[in-house]
DNA sequence: CAATTTAGTGAGTGATTAATCACTCAAATT
DNA sequence: AATTTGAGTGATTAATCACTCACTAAATTG
């Protein structure tokens, strides 16, 4: 076909993939979106996402991976700039950078279709270090209680809820009810 | 074929066909779960499960439909037996009546799915009547706070998070920090 | 009993899709 | 200049899947 003026390297092409497939799994989830599909986003042939990622499942984990990187690092930010130096304050600020952090969607939802495909055990078993990773974070970081870091991360997860259902359209009073106090997401 | 001794009404059908969706459906979610599994967990030919659900979409609508409407009457029922009558006594019996409804994960493995597949707009509608519902009635019933209500779901998707990687497996220390409290799941 | 309605299926069909293969072309290496 | 290597693709394949249709057996009705 045309000439190609410039050419990538294996990985440079396999950040673009994840960054691709970060986006495309995050819209219709593991099991609803082609293989095809990613390598459309790409920019690429679905032939070659194939041969740098062997199967749909390693590409797919290959995102969530992406995407715990990105929390990570975020998270790991927002601790040290807390201007408030107590464990709620840097709790607090944790949460806010995540808020920022999932304006766009995409790393919001490709957990919660992280978690409808953990019957794959490598998407399971990757759901569970970013988890541990992210728990660790939060504790060793704010020294906060045990009941403080279970909360935030319940709330976390409330606000996926939110997010997925688009209840901040709603103004009904259940809705509120729900949304209320979260008000920086 | 052989001769069928005992033939059900579609009624009766139409039932046992939700049934075995809710089961089929919440062990490999709405997107990597054949129709002809639901069939075949029914005990009955696909082409007849088409002619009772026109589509995939609207099978599992109906299971989703049957999976909140078991959740209410087991909220409501628990909301009328709470023996202390205080909202936050009645909100922790309702909590413990959940725990005990999804200890077969069915229930709750169908409301992780249909989040993941909220971008189907049938999908997102029921499940945001089915949350409306559930608010209303915490509320209704325990009288307690927007707040109180806002962190009784907030720890039932934490609970889901924790059934869904079976964090219960595990002894370490961040898993514990998840689980503590939650005992009753 | 004849006619009609109801429950139910076997055997498809067309579309989609995960994965493979046989290639091409350009750049680096010898 | 000849050879190797690495990036990249078009075409195909084998399987799966949502959905349809022509049909039969049984129940119901008149």
């Amino acid at each position: 076909m045309s000439t190609n003026l410039k050419l990538s390297d294996a990985d440079t092409r396999r950040a673009s993939i994840i960054a691709a497939a970060l986006s495309v799994f995050a819209q219709s989830g593991y099991g609803s979106t082609p293989v095809a599909a990613v390598a459309a986003k790409a920019g690429i042939s679905q032939a070659y996402v194939f041969k740098l990622y062997p199967t749909k499942e390693v590409l797919f984990v290959a995102a969530m991976e992406r995407c715990y990187e990105i929390i990570l690092e975020t998270l790991t930010a927002a601790a040290d700039t807390a201007p408030d130096g107590s464990p709620e304050g840097i709790l607090e600020a944790m949460g806010e950078a995540y808020a920022r952090l999932i304006v766009d969607r995409d790393i919001l939802m490709i957990q919660v279709h992280a978690q409808s495909a953990a019957d794959i055990p490598a998407v399971k078993a990757v759901v569970r270090r970013g988890l541990a990773t992210l728990v660790r974070l939060a504790k060793a970081r704010s020294g906060a209680s045990d009941a403080a870091v279970q909360s935030f991360i319940a709330f976390g997860q409330l606000c996926h809820l939110i997010v997925t259902t688009d209840l901040t359209e709603l103004n009904d009073d259940w809705a509120q009810t729900l949304w209320k106090g979260m008000s920086h997401y």
